[in-house]
DNA sequence: TGAATGATCACG
DNA sequence: GTGATCATTCAT
């Protein structure tokens, strides 16, 4: 299935995403939030990249979600209000980041599964150990270790200066060399790596996008 | 395909 | 307290 969606602003104007952008099915946010951009500032560096790839996660009716039996001391930010951020620690390895949905009370939560790197690339090399620019940020575990985002950066409000998902500038894209297509095709298909839940669409990716994590082979095109 | 590795949560 | 289970990644 895929979609085409308009790379103009369709709900927030311009400028950093806010609460309101957040505060909606998570779902929708899931989809509208591909393209948008990534941008963690911390002593003097600032990291950006291109959402590439997203995953809804609901609350007590998605058995994939965290929230699925209600609320425990990890899940709670997911039932606060939207725009917060939900960093979890997983696998003994890896920190996964998420940004809480739906209206206060209500559980929800988009995780950002990949971006493309359009700032701080050297950094994110030094702190991945790799070279490859497409193995940089392709993974959940991948960009928070990229991005230098682990548990203390839970619970906070993503509509700050330094911490936030932004409507992407073609001009400054372009300046960085980046990729800047007027229109997006969005792939749809189900979440990955877990084990319920599987028949949900709920996973919205940049279709050619060589920055996404996984492409399930079920869905693949061509 | 499996190993690494630790927090979380449902038990009781 | 205990043990199964992870919204993963990397090397084999």
């Amino acid at each position: 299935m895929i979609l085409a969606a308009a790379n103009k602003a369709s709900f927030c104007p311009v400028g950093i995403l806010n609460q309101n952008f957040y505060a909606r099915d998570s779902r929708l946010v899931a989809f509208e939030l591909i393209g948008k951009v990534l941008v963690f500032k911390r002593d003097g560096d600032v990291l950006c990249g291109r959402v590439a790839e997203t995953e809804a996660y609901l609350g007590s009716q998605d058995p994939a979600s965290h929230a699925h039996r209600g609320m425990t001391p990890r899940n709670c930010v997911m039932f606060g209000p939207a725009g917060f951020s939900y960093v979890y620690f997983t696998y003994g390895f890896h920190h996964c980041l998420n940004v809480v949905t739906e209206s206060e009370g209500v559980a929800g939560a988009v995780l950002i599964r990949a971006v493309e790197p359009v700032r701080g690339i050297e950094l994110m090399m030094k702190r991945r150990g790799c070279r490859d620019v497409r193995s940089l940020t392709s993974g959940p575990g991948k960009l928070t270790q990229a991005f230098g985002i682990t548990v203390a950066q839970s619970g906070l409000d993503l509509t700050a200066d330094d911490f936030h998902f932004e409507e992407e500038n073609h001009e400054d894209l372009k300046r960085l060399g980046s990729d800047c297509p007027r229109w997006l095709r969005i792939g749809v298909s189900p979440r990955v790596g877990i084990r319920e839940g599987t028949k949900s669409l709920f996973r919205f990716f940049l279709q050619d996008s060589p920055f996404v994590s996984v492409f399930p082979k079920h869905f693949r095109e061509k």
